[in-house]
DNA sequence: TATATTGTTACACC
DNA sequence: TGGTGTAACAATAT
């Protein structure tokens, strides 16, 4: 599941390989994909060089010459793939970018993500609109900001909060419950419950989790693979995330799972309180 | 064969 | 109004 650390992967590497290079060709093969015609979009790629890559919260931002930009969310099985030539698309392979000597596909199982064409001008609106949260990486995401963010949400459980864009950018399931985990608050706890000190280490967590799962280009718990189509290394590091009765690395208790929100939440009974 | 899963969003409810 | 719950989306594993 591409959250902000296999987004910011994906971004550092495309931003290697085909910055300043030229989309020849534009094949959708998967109409829905897109937000416009397909003959509206090759119109406005095609031939056009690649400027920049950006990432913001879990969005990709691809900023062409002709002011244009492609705003790519990954969903939960989404992947764009750097590859050669000669490569073959597979069945979930949904839109093709064509450049000189390489391909970049967009494949995506469960046809939940999308690649939409925009004015350069018109994304900061866009993203505006989605109303998205501070990015926890930022320098100006300090431990006050994150306080003065929780005193608003006394009332929400800690967890969902976490994984709520508008209050946060970047974070889902599996690095919402590492951070708690490590921070032992329990993913139940409400936002006005939280002592200094466990606001304190959510907070350290927040950067130190996503900082280290960058380090290890993201986790492939689901279909994620990195631009070059390789899995992340970070799902080796996972404590709680997916290991429900499996026994907790700390104190051997074993590891639980609740529904929250319909979505599923992982902890350990004894370390998180 | 039916069901659970999975993130996000839209929408209902209180 | 904010917090919570549910359906829908699609494909797969069980």
């Amino acid at each position: 599941m591409p959250e902000l650390p296999e987004v910011e992967t994906i971004k550092r590497q495309l931003n290697q390989n085909i910055r300043g290079k030229k989309i020849k060709k534009v094949e959708v093969r998967l109409p829905k994909i897109i937000n416009c015609p397909a003959s509206v979009f090759e119109k406005n790629i095609a031939g056009k060089s690649i400027k920049s890559i950006e990432r913001k919260a879990k969005l990709l931002l691809i900023n062409f010459s002709g002011n244009y930009t492609l705003v790519i969310h990954l969903k939960l099985t989404g992947q764009l793939i750097l590859t050669s030539k000669t490569a073959e698309p597979n069945k979930y392979t949904h839109v093709i970018f064509y450049l000189d000597s390489q391909k970049i596909f967009f494949n995506d199982l469960r046809q939940f993500g999308y690649i939409k064409l925009v004015k350069t001008d018109e994304v900061d609106n866009l993203i505006f609109k989605e109303k998205i949260g501070p990015e926890p990486l930022e320098k100006d995401f300090t431990l006050k900001t994150f306080k003065n963010l929780l005193k608003k949400k006394k009332k929400s459980k800690i967890k969902p909060l976490l994984m709520d864009q508008s209050f946060i950018a970047g974070i889902g399931n599996v690095y919402s419950a590492e951070i708690l985990f490590l921070s032992g608050v329990h993913p139940e706890r409400k936002a006005g419950s939280l002592t200094k000190e466990d606001i304190k280490k959510i907070y350290g967590n927040i950067k130190k989790v996503l900082l280290e799962a960058i380090k290890h280009k993201g986790t492939s718990v689901d279909t994620y693979l990195d631009a070059y189509g390789k899995k992340g290394k970070y799902t080796l590091k996972l404590k709680v995330y997916n290991k429900a009765g499996k026994l907790c690395v700390k104190c051997g208790t074993k590891i639980r799972v609740i529904k929250q929100g319909g979505r599923s939440a992982y902890f350990c009974p004894k370390c998180q309180k």
